[in-house]
DNA sequence: TTCGTCATGTAATGGGTTACATGATTAC
DNA sequence: GTAATCATGTAACCCATTACATGACGAA
């Protein structure tokens, strides 16, 4: 009826509110540090979007002025709804393409904990696929034009694909540990 | 008289055009190299953006045509124009804060073959500072919240922090080689 | 009493993408 | 002839930021 503010953040936000019930500002501490050492959600983004999930029926604000004493002062503690409940299992039901997204994959990533063990894995494989196409387009892309390419440029181009394969490396360590403890105890269906 | 079309991207077209007159087309591709294995620019982004950098004079069509025989077809070839070159100049002068953002340190490393060895240096060391300032944030608020945190958001934070780290070794040796060379052959004359 | 930080919000703006529209050229 | 890729552009939209506005609370 309104608004679709945003897939990542919605889904931090209901990430989040699924453990505990929170407030806009702790919530915007916590989504900060969720989201890594880049960026940084500001007030003017978090806050409309709770007024939107708000609406749209996602989450239900609890005034907790009144309750703990004369303490803290107004502040609205949001909590999930059945329906927002509903609403993140499905996200992290979902291992398809738009997971392995570079703003997508660190929120999945930080909510793995929520998630089954088999749409982890197909994360973390969709998220290497997705690195390893990156890193192939660029050292062809390379190839032919090197030698054109001053020291810096060149500079550049390397470390960036160094980033590229520790991340691979990364990723290939997490699935060999996912591999192995779903086959040590394979209670949630492979699959395969 | 009109846009302030983007800083970075206006920044790396004049870089491109200054080594050597492009289309927009070609100058996407070599963009999409340019700003690393992630990011790309789409043609929505950069016609408008040139279109407006045409109308501000700081670069000029020349519509190749007829030029070079019957092979290409109508192709819109920029040049850098005399106001173009200045403000380029401008652009790689600037050391300061602006420079160490995540979005502009990429394009300004890559022009570094047309910066000033002591520019240079600011820059890297801008940048080291900047990371290192994000580094201490993440440290400390790991320390506060270490224990209550699961398995996942930990891995993906030890991460984030060794990514940091390793960016920030790299910069290091860029650092080191780049005072080297500043000292064998001080002919600009170091601030310090 | 004033400063920092907690706390919530809105309006203007910015910088980008997607999808669309168009058409020529090249290779099969 | 038809598909891929070269080539240029526009309009609608998205998501987020900045700057602003407001105000209570705790500590110095």
């Amino acid at each position: 009826m309104s608004s679709k503010r945003s897939g990542v953040l919605e889904l931090a936000v209901l990430g989040l509110l699924h453990t505990s019930p929170l407030h806009g500002y702790e919530l915007r501490k916590r989504l900060n540090t969720l989201l890594g050492p880049f960026r940084a959600i500001s007030y003017g983004s978090l806050y409309p979007c709770l007024k939107d999930m708000l609406a749209s029926g996602l989450i239900a604000a609890d005034d907790a002025a009144s309750e703990s004493g004369p303490g803290r002062r107004s502040r609205i503690v949001y909590k999930l709804t059945a329906e927002g409940k509903e609403r993140l299992q499905e996200q992290l039901a979902e291992g398809g393409p738009s997971a392995w997204d570079d703003e997508s994959f660190g929120v999945r990533f930080a909510f793995f904990a929520q998630t089954d063990a088999d749409v982890r894995l197909k994360i973390l494989e969709g998220r290497r696929s997705r690195l390893e196409e990156r890193r192939e387009k660029v050292t062809t892309g390379l190839g032919r034009a090197r030698e054109k390419l001053d020291r810096y440029t060149l500079e550049l181009q390397q470390h960036g694909l160094e980033s590229v394969d520790r991340e691979v490396r990364w990723l290939n360590e997490l699935i060999a540990t996912e591999r192995a403890s779903v086959n040590a105890r394979p209670r949630s269906a492979a699959t395969n």
